[in-house]
DNA sequence: TTGTAAAGGGTAAACGTTTACCCTATTAAA
DNA sequence: TTTAATAGGGTAAACGTTTACCCTTTACAA
């Protein structure tokens, strides 16, 4: 492959004049640059960005650490970060399979090992304390949906204690759903505790009490959903508020296989709003997690954090938290 | 950040000898080689890729180009890619939003100037000769999703034709459908054609004509779905057959609009077997799109074609054709 | 004792860029 | 005509590694 000294060899200058031209710089003349241009695209030279990269200390490149792009939730969380990036010319980096901790370390590693500029990480298994590490040794380093206060400014995340206060305030105030189950996620991550805390709170307040055996903690997905539904078999309740949409599918296959209407029998409500929530029939009535809105703002926040290490110029840095919003589809019933 | 020199000084040796500790290479005794690991703990030490880049014209990086990463299919794409090359340690560098010709190029480039060892490309809007051209550059570059003849050991693709006969065997022998409508792709690549062309060729050769005004061509979306349905409304079909999943789910929700069930009064049945078709009700009989394990092939592909320019030792190439095969749920009734 | 191989480790060039600094014409002002 | 500024372009160091080649010490056989 051409490299730059091929080029300015083969035009008759050096390397500095052909480096000017690559980089639209100054101090070459119109004639030379046209030369050099011409050059460039005979022989396909193509600047190498690992050599760039070692000189200018800069790449360009963002890193990002999520658990599974399988996963719907993350896949969107990538194409935020993506779009974000592609606005400011970078590169996608991806760290992916970060499903235990030493795993995560291992992501983080590789990214570090790049020089990326700037990275969005998504962490589960890591303490708050190794983050903070990582976050004073890297300048475009970014949480996303976690946080850490020591970092705060670090960190994009979402509300979830507010978020269940905004579920169960429409399951209850405006539903009129008194008897409720719950299915939970069973990772020891906040999250679903927040969210869980938020639920009863506005239960409480209102001196309704949730049984604890209608509140089942369960792996976050289908399977899970479907475990869950059928542990909550036989008690009685007229609402069933998911931990996020995929339970809430699971949970929905097994009621129609026991002859349960949805939401005529039982309402149903998920979290997340991914694609699968218009899909299923009947649609899925849930809480939109903005977490595209969320990768995108993530990933300007580290090439914003990445570029102010250097020029002292400060962006207007907006705050990270975010709220779920409610989307009404099909899956409530309203018995008020 | 601590560079290699600082590990050296601190540790009263060579540089050589701290790469040569950082590689487990030989040459250094046990002694030297327990101190230097200590002060690389010390110091936080990681080794700069780019500069390992540059001198070894390596850099086990798998580049991927996809259209868009939110779209399930190619989220399934990447996470194969991203499976095999985690395995063999390497990293994939992501080039997503290649939605057009310009972009499509755009992508390559950058994955060209970081000089991935491997490529994994899925081009739509390129023409056969420009990824000849890519690949005779680049070793590692592969070619998903599409049949080139003078790269055919390159491409990793589907049988699109079988797999339209497939379809067409299923809903004609096996289930009786003997008026069907079509939905296809309005995309002018070779997929759709394809597939229309191994379905009709079933129909043909059992003597059953299907109407031009039977088969919509729309874009190969949910939208797309609904409209194809709404403009065959009135038309008289037992059976609709659709290019993908997400276009099987916007024309059922349609039909049920319209006051039709699913599958007592039409079939439905899609293509690729997203995880959309488990969730949505009914199930979706489709057939199923092996991507990700055409992806992890792909990579590895990749990943060995790389190799090989180097090292003369051939590992074993398996051909790249992939068949779709059927998965029956609950959206397809028969007739017999 | 000498010779020799092996083990342990150092030196410096090379990878492909960018950029601070230097040099030479040319041009415009005085 | 002289001076100063400017436009155009070259030189070489630096970025952080790897690795071919060289050197020294030690151990052991002859």
């Amino acid at each position: 492959m051409a490299t730059i000294k091929d080029v300015a060899r083969i035009a008759g200058v050096s390397v500095a004049t052909v480096s000017r031209v690559v980089n639209d710089g100054p101090k070459v003349g119109d004639k030379t640059r046209r030369r050099v241009r011409k050059i460039m695209n005979e022989l396909g030279y193509v600047p190498n960005a690992n050599a760039r990269a070692l000189v200018t200390r800069k790449t360009a490149v963002v890193g990002v650490v999520v658990a599974e792009i399988m996963d719907p939730f993350f896949a969107l969380l990538a194409h935020g970060v993506e779009d974000a990036v592609r606005n400011q010319r970078g590169q996608v980096l991806l760290s992916a399979g970060a499903c235990n901790e030493e795993e995560e370390r291992r992501a983080i590693a590789t990214l570090l090992e790049h020089r990326c500029d700037a990275m969005v990480v998504h962490s589960k298994y890591l303490s708050d304390e190794e983050l903070i590490a990582y976050a004073n040794q890297v300048s475009g380093f970014v949480v996303i949906n976690r946080y850490i206060h020591a970092i705060s400014e670090r960190c994009v995340w979402l509300d979830n204690l507010k978020a269940g206060q905004t579920m169960a305030n429409y399951m209850l105030d405006e539903c009129g759903h008194k008897d409720i189950a719950v299915l939970t996620s069973h990772l020891h991550i906040n999250d679903p505790k927040d969210r869980l805390e938020g639920v009863l709170s506005v239960y409480q307040s209102a001196g309704i009490n949730v049984d604890n055996d209608r509140i089942i903690a369960e792996a976050p997905d289908m399977e899970g959903g479907e475990r869950g539904a059928r542990e909550l078999l036989g008690k009685q309740y007229t609402a069933l508020l998911c931990y996020n949409d995929a339970m809430a599918a699971g949970a929905m296959t097994i009621l129609f296989e026991q002859g349960f209407r949805v939401p005529e029998d039982i309402s149903i409500i998920g979290f997340d709003d991914i694609l699968l929530s218009r899909y299923c029939r009947p649609k899925l009535t849930t809480l939109s997690y903005p977490i595209e809105d969320m990768a995108a703002h993530a990933a300007s926040l580290a090439l914003t954090l990445a570029k102010q290490e250097e020029s002292d110029e400060f962006d207007q840095i907006l705050k990270g938290l975010y709220d779920a919003t409610l989307v009404k589809r099909e899956s409530v019933k309203s018995l008020v």
